[in-house]
DNA sequence: TTTAGCACTCTCCCTATGAGAGTGCTAAAT
DNA sequence: ATTTAGCACTCTCATAGGGAGAGTGCTAAA
């Protein structure tokens, strides 16, 4: 069924006055607060249409009505108008930025702006690497058999991991090695993916007859894991959802926080639904994970240099002010795109 | 007043009844399940007398008595018996220690384990380096402008830190100042804490005649900031907490999740306990922060290689299993002793 | 000093009741 | 053909009352 213009208003009220209010919203608040000209036995009747296919629903026979998981998408998609911040605010935002030069304090900094811009919880996935080039590799010993590896990426991004190695590894040893490797590097862009298999090949035609060493191996596999690992997920205003309504019943709290306790499942999702868009909206039940049921996810890609390079996302419930949700989602990771990007 | 034998046991009776229940224990249920030889009314006279003195409370005239926080205490500084884990869980704390190699990784795992085996909240404080003596500095250009400085510490812990540089740094002069450095570390033990100010002295001398740039100063005193950083806090199970009745009213929650929230918070009141006992228990009111009325909180400080490096902790309701806490806690800080050492 | 007995208190659960909010439906008005 | 006024109906919510049950405090007897 189409909805007509009428319908489109009254669903357009019903959302944002439910929105602000987190009550079933009547005929009567409609016709009161929002100049339709209608009476309150039209907007009923209009109501019960919405109500018959899904925008709508009531908690009880005789309540006012409240959005379904549909009728946010439909809102979302059809009726909604870009709230864009105000100038005051994003030079706030940019003042904020400005205090931090290193790239955890920025990531930390963004997750705790989305979460006190928007009263729900503010998610930060760091930057993937494996799709980035490498540009250099070094190795650093840090004493008692353990080596620093530093890998620089093309978009800037450094990854470090420390290796156990089993044998010793003296300087010049580690000095050959990394010259070896970074003379391959110049030669073709290598991406962080492939790294192992293209180094590895080249490795034992000299290794061969060089040195028989079984542990430099071992060691430089453990060093191109990196690049696999599960990213960080930086995350900000737990407490904020204990604000809202929906989440007074304990059930309903256990629910989203069992979510935010498992932050690699929550990472894992954002992830899923990267690409194609830059800012993707999941309604409630649109989610195939059974915590978010109540809740609404907003993500917005980031990119480093041009780059695709991770995500941020809002976490509350589905009553959520989707146009500012929508509007600091972008906003912010424009910024965090420009910041990376400068570093 | 002294507390007769008889109350002593009624006392204890009383805190093992509340801790497995978490109701209010009547003088029935002593007379019944742990064996006095004493009638209800005698039993009921002796709880009169603790409420008197501030050891059990009742929540109202006609119910059964819950400890105080007095008589937690007195519980824990007299009356309970150290609960060791059995051999079967240590070996199994030992086997899930094994799959870890690395820092990070060890110290999520600790937390981890703190929280699954509690069912309460566990946090772990990474190691502080202030005290540390500083064997090794080096440092490795990352591109634009960038250096990863690397200490490497006496205790083998290794501190990481991006610096951004105004000028060019050329390799030449980079592996200078590092010669020059560590050259200097290797005549005396400097620990982090004054490291900037003994090298700046010694640069000083130098610098003035051999090269006028002040970025360099800049630079280094950045580098040598990594020691004041505030430490990370490792943190989990956060959901454990709802599954205790006493937070089943929403706003008592909400003191210990924002409680949480504040990561930094918590660290250093975990901070403020450290020294003097390797484990310390602090109970509700005990606790200078209004947030942890209704919790206590078990600490015991780990050590890498014999110098207090960073403590463990478990959060939860004041009703709480403390002999089994303590064991927990006990013996999972000697074991992540063992295995920061052998890094 | 300990205990049996008993009145008393408080919670918890169930039920009833009435006010209030809001709907659905129908018949009249536009 | 739409829109609206009117009204009966439904459901929630807050309040009060009453009875059962748990547990205490007190007193007098053992």
């Amino acid at each position: 069924m189409e909805l007509n213009e009428r319908m489109k208003t009254i669903l357009t009220a019903v959302v944002h006055r439910y929105i602000t209010t987190a009550e079933p919203v009547s005929s009567g608040i409609i016709a009161q607060k929002y100049n339709l000209n209608l009476s309150t036995a039209t907007i009923r009747h209009e109501m019960y249409l919405l109500e018959k296919n899904d925008y709508l629903w009531q908690p009880h026979t005789s309540s006012g009505r409240i959005p379904t998981d549909r009728g946010y998408r439909f809102y979302v998609d059809n009726l909604m108008v870009k709230n864009y911040l105000k100038e005051k605010e994003k030079r706030e935002i940019i003042q904020i930025y400005k205090k931090s030069k290193e790239f955890e304090e920025t990531m930390r900094i963004t997750s705790q702006l989305l979460s006190n811009l928007t009263n729900n919880i503010g998610v930060v996935l760091a930057p993937v690497i494996y799709n980035n080039i490498v540009k250099n590799i070094q190795f650093v010993s840090v004493g008692n058999n353990r080596i620093l590896t530093v890998i620089v990426t093309d978009t800037g991004l450094v990854c470090q991991k420390i290796i156990s190695v089993s044998g010793e590894i003296n300087t010049d040893r580690l000095s050959y090695l990394s010259n070896f490797i970074n003379s391959k590097l110049a030669e073709k862009d290598i991406n962080i993916t492939n790294l192992n298999n293209i180094l590895m090949d080249e490795l034992d035609k000299i290794i061969s007859f060089q040195e028989k060493f079984n542990y430099i191996h071992n060691f430089l596999e453990e060093c191109f894991e990196i690049g696999y690992s599960e990213n960080k997920v930086y995350l900000d205003g737990r407490i904020n959802i204990m604000k809202h309504p929906e989440f007074k019943e304990i059930d309903k709290l256990n629910y989203i926080l069992s979510l935010i306790e498992e932050e690699n499942i929550l990472a894992a999702t954002i992830r899923g639904y990267l690409g194609f868009r830059k800012t993707k909206i999941i309604i409630g039940k649109e989610s195939k994970l059974k915590e978010m049921q109540n809740c609404s996810l907003v993500t917005s890609e980031y990119r480093i240099k041009g780059k695709s390079a991770g995500a941020i996302g809002i976490l509350g419930p589905t009553r959520m002010d989707y146009p500012r949700m929508v509007s600091i989602a972008e906003y912010i990771s424009d910024k965090l795109s420009e910041i990376l990007s400068e570093f």
